[in-house]
RNA sequence: GGGCGCAUAGCUCAGUGGGAGAGCACCUGCCUUACAAGCAGGGGGUCGCAGGUUCAAAUCCUGCUGCGCCCA
């Protein structure tokens, strides 16, 4: 074994073993209980971010620890169809070739799609196995996938044929430069600065004008109305008539309407219901007429008159140019705002009126409420509950069609004599009422259509398949926190609707990792960072780990420290399972039998923090957990375990060799197991090492047959904490032994007493279990501080008069003689410094002991701590006090 | 405009009613045969600000400030 893990050539040899060995493949009939996840289906043109590897770890966590506990888990894989992505990525590479999707229609397009998707729509799957991933591969599915078309058709079908998905002219958030409708949830709210210009419109019949404010001067063409607020005294006596509109001199009505703000502007607002949603609301209240004067392609209309055929953004400032010439522009400031965009290429919204198909959401939105706010499904952390309910409860009509040549197409023919729709499965070779020729609508589903039904269609909807049987609903899902609404709501309604159950029973909303500046990773800031260069540098264990680690909290700034802590901690892992696997016994087997204090306190801990890791798992707390198994093995097995434990396996004791031999390898056995999960090639690969996994006492591994070398911790079972390990007076008795190597250390450090030196102390303890572990492991105290045990006393008086600094320690006290070799200065400066923590210990706990209030309110147990604290801290003061005189010859200064 | 989250050591973060912690960085000393990706020792914090509740507040409540996010 190398002294340092490396760990590319493990992880590459451990996974393709894996996987050319089915490993991961779920069985569809288990004979266990079942576990499962899918994972929220990634775009197939990506690649591993962040955020996927994130959510990879944590859902291969939870895979891999049910695993463990003996549960058929089955983690599906597999990739969303991402319309308008990757169109553009297909349409790019056209480009390249000179060449416009137009030229070679729809059905070489869609080929060249697939083509595509042949070569480059692994990627982020092949990054999956290379985080390490436990998903069952061969269940790998593709939301364009024959099948799964097919239950997306139905589905769309069927909610037709309920009523819920309608054909309707109505305000659709337009993306230009996709040239796609685009749903509410896709349009991104920017903030940013533009002009407010303040323009007149003439009142009829008066010679009086009305000044409105607007950011968009452009759609003043297609204005039908001027609005007020009812009760703005302003405006009042202005209800009711007729006002112009500027450039174009429509005549609109000047109406009064609750939703307009006074204090927006001049208080007066122009109508637009063609170009803006909150206008259309307005429009539909008061029955005004709807203009449209910006077209698909962004540009202005014949609505626009003079300036019809202008990109509509590009001919604001020549509008407002003309409205001054006009003497109609009054003033212009500076304003701050937010605008929609679209969320995948950036492009400014154009609100405008098409005619689209929508979904309309309440009906299934009710019983999806219903089952998060009865607990059938959870939310972790749970506040994201009633963010996803109050969400759901405002829900609105969804705009399902893309005008995109990549996805499912709308199953809906028109026909061509008559007005009749045609909405099936199967395509009609003719109008049923006409018999005329039919045509199919050019329009796709949003992708996110078919994600919605991700987690049961997957599982071979509506088939009813033995794996819908015994794998839905599933356990988990876990996503980030903008995928709320996109994924999880939609997913919730549509399993309700068509699995006939939820589709998981709990959420987890993982951590933002965000870039060191504090704000979301961004690729064109260069603020990103590639898990795939973390796994390449420090490996995917490491990786797994530090992000585990630094997700404690729902937003946090990634630190390339902690992976590499979580590189640290791998080699230190390797490294004690090398201490461990060169130097036992060779007959020796995992099997614990605790006897030393120091074996039976390791297993009272291997038993406490087994407990803890296995409720931490459960609860999803795995930052926690990855901190609870970096403590245990760092700083309780590497710190002091082993550190004991070398004497007694470097010793001559044949017997002792062999029980200590045993106890290290169970106790190594039970870790890689526990941290197997988090960490799962390092883990692995020193499994297949140990000597015989023939299981610990109470805890046998199942599937490891004659326990020969090479069994997979992929068979192992989590260990079990044995209630017989769980033992306080030896966790009694090796904290003293900590204590005093540490305070021996600490001391001979101060005071700068030569290495060289192998004082003599005196243990001073009225009761004899404290110094159990310290004459037990009198060779490993000798080596670890450099003193042996030179007497034990339960009373101060036993000890031989000399000179001694003290080590206190809770019940037990360790006397180290001096003789002279001391520096006065160090020694008068170290005592100073330890009566001064003593007397603010002393006076803060005798305030509090002083206080009625307190002595009286707070709970027993906290009193008599107090009180020991005080009684240890005048001890520690006396101690110092005496030293002070024996030593310099004078009293302590006060 | 409505809502949510965060603010603790130089940095990144734990700790959510009773003695301020970790990793990294820093200082000192060690290549002590598991590990220098390591070992031993050490310095370093008005727990954002102001009130309040409580015997007791980093922790609970209110307000404020700053940063981030979501919804409209």
């Amino acid at each position: 074994m190398s002294a340092r893990y490396s760990p590319h050539e493990v992880e590459e040899r451990l996974m393709s073993g894996w996987l050319e060995s089915g490993a991961f493949h779920a069985s569809a009939t288990p004979d266990k209980p079942a576990y499962s996840i899918v994972i929220p289906p990634p775009n197939v043109t990506g690649s591993l971010h962040m955020g996927h590897a994130l959510n990879g770890t944590i859902q291969d966590v939870l895979v891999r620890y049910h695993r463990l506990r003996g549960h058929e888990t089955l983690w599906l894989v597999g990739t969303d169809h991402a319309g308008i992505a990757t169109q553009n990525k297909v349409e790019a590479r056209l480009a390249e070739e000179g060449l416009r999707k137009e030229d070679l229609g729809r059905e070489e397009f869609a080929r060249r799609v697939w083509e595509w998707r042949e070569e480059f729509g692994f990627t982020i799957i092949h990054q999956l196995k290379r985080l390490g991933c436990a998903c069952d591969y061969e269940r790998e599915r593709f939301t364009m996938d024959e099948a799964y078309h097919a239950a997306v058709l139905r589905i769309f079908v069927d909610l037709y044929d309920k009523g819920d998905i309608y054909r309707d002219l109505y305000l659709v958030n337009w993306c230009v430069r996709c040239g796609s409708a685009i749903s509410d949830l896709e349009v991104e709210h920017v903030e940013r600065t533009d002009k407010l210009y303040y323009v007149r419109y003439s009142v009829v019949g008066t010679s009086d004008h009305l000044t409105v404010a607007t950011t968009r001067p452009e759609t003043i063409v297609a204005d039908t109305a001027v609005a007020v607020h009812p009760k703005d005294p302003r405006y009042g006596g202005f209800v009711g008539m007729t006002a112009v509109v500027p450039l174009v001199g429509r005549e609109v009505p000047i109406i009064a309407d609750d939703h307009v703000d006074p204090e927006f502007g001049t208080g007066a607002l122009k109508i637009t219901p063609g170009h803006d949603p909150n206008d259309w609301e307005i429009g539909q209240r008061h029955g005004l007429p709807t203009v449209s004067a910006i077209d698909l392609d962004g540009r202005l209309n014949a609505e626009a008159g003079e300036f019809a055929g202008r990109d509509a953004e590009e001919a604001r400032e020549d509008m407002v140019q003309r409205l001054r010439d006009l003497g109609l522009s009054e003033r212009e400031e500076d304003y701050r705002h937010s605008v929609g965009t679209c969320y995948r290429c950036g492009t400014v919204i154009q609100p405008l009126l098409s005619l689209q198909w929508f979904m309309n959401m309440q009906r299934l939105a009710a019983p999806a409420i219903e089952c998060v706010e009865d607990g059938r499904v959870s939310f972790s952390p749970d506040r994201w509950a009633e963010v996803y309910v109050e969400w759901m409860r405002g829900i609105r009509p969804w705009c399902l069609s893309r005008q995109l040549w990549w996805g499912h197409r709308l199953p809906v023919w028109y026909c061509d004599e008559c007005e009749n729709v045609t909405v099936s499965m199967e395509p009609p070779s003719a109008c049923p009422e006409c018999g005329g020729s039919v045509r199919q609508d050019e329009d796709v589903l949003d992708t996110w259509f078919s994600s919605a039904m991700w987690p049961f269609a997957t599982l071979g909807w509506p088939e009813e398949t033995p794996e819908l049987a015994a794998y839905y609903p599933t356990s988990v899902l876990s996503t980030a926190r903008d995928i709320l609404y996109l994924w999880v709501a939609r997913m919730i309604m549509m399993g309700i609707e068509y699995a006939h159950d939820i589709p998981f029973r709990s959420v987890i909303v993982h951590p933002t990792i965000l870039a060191s500046d504090g704000r979301r990773m961004s690729k064109s800031l260069g603020t990103g960072i590639d898990p795939l260069e973390l796994i390449a540098e420090y490996g995917a264990d490491a990786t797994r780990f530090g992000l585990l680690y630094m997700s404690s909290v729902q937003d946090v700034r990634f630190s390339a420290e902690r992976i590499e802590m979580g590189r640290n901690f791998a080699n230190k892992l390797w490294n004690a399972s090398r201490l461990i696997l060169s130097g036992v016994h060779p007959d020796a087997t995992p099997v614990a039998e605790p006897r030393t204090s120091a074996d039976r306190w390791i297993f009272s801990r291997l038993g406490a923090v087994t407990r803890e890791l296995a409720g931490l798992y459960e609860s999803y707390d795995l930052a926690e957990a990855a901190r609870v198994g970096y403590r245990f093995v760092w700083n309780e097995v590497c710190d002091w375990y082993l550190e004991v434990a070398k004497s007694r396996l470097y010793g001559e004791d044949e017997t002792e060799r062999l029980n200590v031999s045993c106890n290290l390898l169970a106790l190594l056995d039970n870790t890689l197991r526990l941290l197997h999960p988090m960490m799962p090639f390092v883990t692995a690969e020193l499994y297949r090492n140990l000597p015989r996994a023939g299981g610990v006492a109470g805890s046998p591994v199942s599937a490891a047959e004659d326990g020969a070398p090479g069994s997979d911790i992929l068979e192992a079972n989590f260990p079990d904490a044995d209630p017989a390990w769980d033992d306080p007076v030896a966790e009694q008795a090796m904290d003293a032994f900590m204590d005093a190597v540490n305070g021996i250390r600490s001391t001979r450090e101060e005071l700068e007493l030569p290495r060289s030196l192998a004082g003599r102390v005196w243990v001073v303890a009225a009761e004899p279990a404290r110094t159990v572990a310290m004459t037990e492991h009198e060779a490993a105290f000798r080596q670890l501080c450099g003193c042996e045990v030179g007497g034990l006393a339960t009373h101060d008086e036993e000890v031989p008069p000399g000179r001694y600094t003290s080590i206190q320690a809770p019940g037990v006290k360790v006397l180290l003689p001096l003789e002279g070799l001391v520096d006065m200065d160090k020694e008068r400066a170290r005592l100073l410094a330890r009566a001064a923590k003593a007397r603010t210990e002393i006076d803060r706990a005798t305030s509090k002991l002083d206080n009625q209030g307190f002595v009286v309110n707070a709970p027993v147990e906290v009193v008599e701590q107090m009180r020991e604290r005080l009684q240890a801290s005048e001890q520690l003061l006396a101690e110092a006090e005496r030293q002070y005189r024996e030593r310099l010859g004078e009293e302590l200064p006060s």
